[in-house]
DNA sequence: CTGTTAGCGCATTCAA
DNA sequence: TTGAATGCGCTAACAG
């Protein structure tokens, strides 16, 4: 065993070459491993005097105790993974940062990884957050074997934004359906007749959901819903910008819009403005999810705001009680929690032209 | 609002109790643990037979290594610290996602920490970073006494777009002189005499780098600077906005607005849209980071673009670089890259009014 | 090619 | 109250 050998050349000043141990505290402040792992972790079980000397020695020789090791012993980490689609959408990187808040404050981190919205790449993820013996991961899930996979590991996970497993773990999730209703009986209520819904998928509880609310303020109200104005598209804003420019070439009667999410909005008001329509004054344009850039548009645009950062923050609380009655023994059902949608008029929506 | 309750203490199927180990593998298949590491890692020494009969045991019993006894065992961990001041900020966000790319490209992940800008948060990640052992981590940093104490611990660091320290880490930083000066000149070169410039700091390399960039272009065209037109405002878009107000309000003879970052920008130009001021017709004004919404809103934002993503990625491999030669034992000194910045001239600056 | 042995750093027995 | 011994799961020496 090569003690404090090796070959450095030039060894910095303070630079350790290998991170000091516990044992190396013991030494210094001449008591033992096991003391000084009593003394720092405070588990009672040490003299205030030789626990100051103990807390001396680890400061002065810059001690920090190896989570790794820890983890180890204790069959438990404090590493949580994150798990979203894309880190560039505001709305991911908001429900990131709402997520991250909250486990910072709680003595957590956050693994964070994007899938791209790829199946591969989560089931990838879920490997490397096995692997790190993580408790529990938060994920706005691609597919319900992802979550399974997790289950079956043993690790708490919360379905964040969609639910793809009503089998397996808890989940927090916007009212879609109760906000895709809200935007549309405004629309409906300004006078629209004629509206298009451009949406990307129906397969996932906040598409379906959506797709739910648009139909169901339509039957409130006694209108009948055009299946040819339910314009399903990609989900990137360049396929959204197509779609609904031929949609409006094949429906001119068409008097608002509303894109099912801040993606397919950017699209949508990138063809608006390309065919220089005027909104609201020809045509009215509502969207779901608040973010930046839609205060920032004239006219500011009509939208439902999931107030992603407490979205995020909720869903990190939801975690953290799960894992602490899960500790406990109490293997709860898996639980719901509902987020709810505010509209947000602004100017981008009025009646229809005359 | 949370629905499902009550505690099923019925052990469901297939939730393993404990995680299996290598030496349950070796059971199941009939060999011994370290027979189990070597087919698993593929370190040559595996009959193909037995490789195959390992193999087929693991994947029966749903066995995935545990990584901190791998890291504890390996003195390496395969985890990167990333610290970022805010990930609600784009510029933040697309700057991990490009790290977060190319990490998970090259079998990393990445433990992300916002630090709000905050010195003592700072700390306290970097003492998590260093318990956790990891090998690098990468910061846009606030103090540079994090970075040397990262060091000390033996951490490899880069320095994202600013740098605090010159003596430890690597930096990959932006070309802000360059860009600030590009800006400048553009206005300049229009016409403009009396350019205001909004900034919220000039302690770090980006703010300083502005400033310095914005007075070499007016020092280049001999036009002097009126230090009245350098506004210093805090950091948030509200502040910026009040700031710019009083600017303008004060110095009505101000034709052209450069914000320093994205921020500031959208501050300035709440401000401008506030006071129903005509861009570019009556003023011009150019932003600092190319995000989203400054292509959405009307008139387009002229800004320099940073390629923050690609950014993001450069560091990343810079770390990785880094990591790969440390290990070869030789100690190169701190490198710095520059990202080329690039002026996207779009439709808010144009000449002063006549 | 494979098994045995040992130890990474820590926290927890159990004795003293 | 403290120290010695043990083992978390893994892999690298070192025999065999």
């Amino acid at each position: 065993m090569t003690t404090g050998a090796g070959h450095s050349r030039q060894q910095r000043a303070g630079r350790a070459e290998r991170p000091p141990t516990g044992s190396d505290v013991a030494r210094e402040a001449g008591v033992s491993p096991s003391t000084v792992s009593r003394a720092l972790n405070g588990s009672g079980y040490a003299a205030p005097e030789v626990r100051a000397r103990v807390l001396a020695a680890a400061a002065r020789i810059g001690y920090v105790p190896d989570a790794n090791a820890r983890t180890l012993r204790n069959r438990s980490s404090r590493s949580i993974g994150v798990l979203i689609s894309d880190l560039r959408n505001p709305f991911y990187a908001d429900l990131a940062a709402g997520i991250e808040q909250v486990l910072r404050a709680a003595g957590h981190h956050m693994i964070l990884v994007n899938d791209d919205g790829r199946a591969d790449e989560e089931l990838l993820a879920v490997q490397t957050f096995v692997a790190m013996r993580v408790p529990g991961v938060i994920v706005t899930p691609v597919s319900a074997r992802a979550i399974r996979s997790l289950h079956q590991h043993g690790v708490q996970v919360v379905q964040a934004d969609r639910r793809v497993s009503t089998r397996y773990g808890d989940a927090v999730l916007g009212a879609d359906e109760t906000g895709a209703e809200l935007v549309t009986a405004h629309l409906l209520g300004l006078g629209h007749r004629r509206i298009a819904l451009l949406i990307d998928e129906t397969k996932w509880t906040t598409g379906a959901g959506r797709l739910a609310g648009f139909r169901a303020a339509h039957a409130a109200a006694g209108v009948p819903v055009d299946e040819e104005l339910v314009a399903f598209t990609s989900f990137d804003a360049e396929a959204a910008s197509g779609t609904l420019g031929r949609l409006l070439d094949d429906h001119p009667d068409v008097t608002a819009v509303f894109a099912a999410n801040n993606v397919l909005a950017q699209g949508a008001l990138q063809e608006i403005q390309r065919r220089g329509i005027d909104v609201p004054g020809q045509l009215s344009l509502a969207a779901y999810d608040d973010v930046p850039w839609m205060s920032m548009v004239r006219p500011a645009l009509t939208t439902v705001s999931q107030h992603t950062v407490g979205f995020g923050r909720r869903c990190a609380q939801v975690l953290l009680g799960r894992l602490a009655t899960a500790t406990e023994g109490g293997a709860a059902r898996p639980s719901v929690t509902t987020i709810e949608p505010e509209l947000l008029i602004r100017d981008s929506t009025a009646p229809p032209p005359a």
